[in-house]
Order: C-alpha cells, then structure tokens, then sequence
DNA sequence: GGCTAATGTGAGAAATTGCTCACATCAAAC
DNA sequence: GTTTGATGTGAGCAATTTCTCACATTAGCC
C-alpha cells in the first residue's frame, strides 16, 4: 500500500515523451468538452474520443472520471492562486481606491479566463465548490487583503473591517459572475469595474 | 391529439384521494432529495423509494424525470414571484432607505426558502437557469422595482439607472446567496441586511 | 537484432438509470 | 356482489456509461 496516494492519484506517471502527451490530450478534452456542452457532455468515451486516444489509455493514468475533473480543478486553483497572489502583493502601496479597482479588475478576468473551473464546474459539480472556493478565500490571499485594508484603516469608516471583508468579497463575485453569465446589456468591462469599485469604495469610505 | 400538452404535462390527473397523495409524496420526495444530496442523487428509482410509491405509480403522473423537476420550479417561480409582486407594490411609497433594506430582507427570505431551485437547481441544471432567472429580472418585476426608484430619482447621484439596477441586482443576490452558501463566520440575517443595505444606498447616492 | 518495460488498443463486462408493461388491487356506483 | 375505471406494482428492457483486461505496438537499451 503506497503512501500519498488517493483516489484521485494517477495509476500511473507518464515516462516517455508520447505518454506526456497523452495525459496532456486528455486533459485539454476534458477542458474543452466541459467549457463547450457541459459536465454532462463529458463521458469518458467521449473525452478518449476528442483526445485522440483510446478508452484504455485514458484509464491507465486516470482512475476514475472524477480523477480527470480533479487535476483540471487542482490546476486551476494553483494558476490562478498564484497570479493572485503575486498580483496583490505588487499593489500593496497604492491608494485604497486604485487598489480597489485593480483587484477587481483581476478578479474579472480570472474568473473570465478560468470560468470553466469557477463557474461552470463549481455549480454543476456541488463536490468541487469547496476545491474551487479555496482560491478566494484561503488563508494567505486572506490575510494579504487584509493587510491592504489595514494600511488605509483611517480612510475606512466600517468598524468590523472582517465583515466588510465577507461582503465586498461576495458583493463582487456576485457581481463579476452575473455580469460573465448574463450578457448584460449596455454595460462593458471597464463599466462594470467602474460602478463595483465605486459601490465597495463607497461602502467602505462614506 | 391533445392540445395544451406539452413534454412536461402530467400523463393522468390525479382523481381519487390516494392519486393525490401519491403526486404529493413523489414531489415532496424529489424535493427532499435534490435539497439534501443534489441534483444527480435524484434518480427516478430513488425518488419512488423515498416517496414510498412504486416506480410504475411515479411514472403515471410524470411523464419523465424532466416533468418532476419543472413541476418543483414552476411552483417555486409561481409562489415566489408572487410574493414579491405583493411585497413590492405595498412598498411603493416608502423611503429609498427603508425599501432598499425592506427588499433585500424580503429576497433574503425568499432564496432562503426557495433555495432549492434558486440556486441548487439553477446552478447543477443549466437548464433551468432560465426558468428560475426570470423571477428576479421578469419584466413586471423589473418595472416595478424601476418605478420605485423614480420615485427617488432626485436623491439618485448614478447617472444610467437601469445599468445601476443591473449592477444592484446582482451586488445583492450574489451576496446573499454566498451568505446562504457559507454559513458566514461573525454575521447574522439583520447584520448581512444592514451592510448590503448601506452598500447599495451609498453607491446609489453619494 | 533481441529483449524488456512502457505505452496503446478496443471489445465488452459490469453497473447504472430512465422508463414500460402486463398484471394486481382498490374504490365507487349500481 | 358485480362491474368498471382508477390506481398501484415491480420485474426487467433498452440505452448509456464507467471501467477492465487480454493483447498489440513501440521505445530504449544491450
């Protein structure tokens, strides 16, 4: 009985070139499939057959369906974790207001580029929603928010700055996710992060 | 050929009073199941177990599993946009503060207590997305929130009121719904109330 | 070339699920 | 009590889907 391994661990690590390949095919279908008609959509059949490879080979380095789903899921809240991270840590010194609206701005095309991850898979697979809800709330992106805020604690006029914190956090997504669902009408990217920014500032400053 | 049938039309009406039961106990079964365990535990078979009908009874009254689940979300959207006509004409004349606050502690109420299609049905079946969509954005609903708001127009600063109101949509049951979702550390109904409450007027006004 | 382990294949086994149908039971009217 | 239509039953069909396994092919090494 090997350690470290879970029901979502691959049987097998690639070892050739073509075998990289291989996992790398199926993957990319799987993404495809899901963003394009939908989890239902995605049978393993299906997703060997968009692959270019067999049913067989899928399975010799993917234990399960689910298994496929999970490294899409673990990959995207690495990449998208990461960018964030590196992203907040970059505008630590600038005013509340500019700060504001460049995270949401982030934000929005995070959740643009990784929809399938964040939306899409997260609502029709309730078992992810936790995996996904890491890359928001997780601790260090947490605390480096919160130290943003904390370096402009006197323009701020919210006295539990923690709750605020929960309600901007999800007067946003709310927003951004509606706003990428809906084709709104009459209303752009740089509209939509104008009108949120200027609700959060407000919230938070009047 | 029969007209007013359609695929989700029910295959026989129920007469007798134990037919009745019958109907009651699979969509109450159904509702049970999708509310608990989601969407895709809600096999046919399972539902005629817990309803405790056979699988032969459930298929008299419901032509396919499809019909079962519209049935529970044309009752949600019928009930709940009901309501919520009511609610809002009553408050017609009120404050811009108070029916602000009055109306996202009404919708509070409602996703609480049609949660299971306003947001674990709607998310998990694409679908129905549409169907449960139309409460909040329905064009009567929509008219009359918009009325309410002319009435405060001159204490309005944002310029475009029906991107505004598209934003504030939005601002709000995303915000609810992540506070229904989570169950939110350090914040309760009235207090989740007051601060999207004070979000909204300050972005509407200053 | 010859050997071995890694990789690839796809028919089909096993499981699941929506749904049917031949039949059994029950309720109401006479 | 008999009849008749409404209601209830559940084995199992048909279609789909996940996953296995015996076998074939390929790459790397001597």
């Amino acid at each position: 009985m090997k350690a470290n391994q879970n029901q979502f661990s691959p049987r097998k690590v690639p070892q050739q070139e073509r075998a990289l390949f291989t996992v790398e095919s199926i993957l990319t279908a799987a993404r495809t499939i899901i963003q394009q008609k939908g989890y239902e959509a995605a049978t393993t059949n299906h997703i060997a057959d968009v692959a270019g490879v067999s049913i067989g080979s899928l399975y010799q380095y993917f234990p399960s369906k689910e298994a496929i789903v999970a490294a899409l899921v673990e990959d995207a809240v690495l990449r998208a974790g990461e960018r964030t991270r590196k992203f907040l840590i970059e505008r630590m010194n600038v005013s509340l207001e500019t700060g504001v609206r460049e995270i949401i701005q982030h934000l929005l095309e995070i959740r643009r580029e990784y929809g399938l991850i964040f939306r899409r898979l997260a609502r029709e697979v309730p078992r992810f929603r936790n995996i996904s809800g890491q890359l928001t709330t997780e601790k260090y992106l947490y605390n480096t928010v919160h130290t943003f805020y904390l370096q402009h604690r006197e323009e701020i006029l919210v006295e539990d700055l923690e709750m605020a914190m929960f309600v901007i956090e999800h007067l946003v997504v709310g927003a951004i996710d509606a706003y990428l669902d809906n084709d709104a009408p009459r209303l752009d990217d740089e509209e939509l992060v104008q009108q949120v920014s200027n609700a959060v500032i407000k919230y938070l400053t009047k």
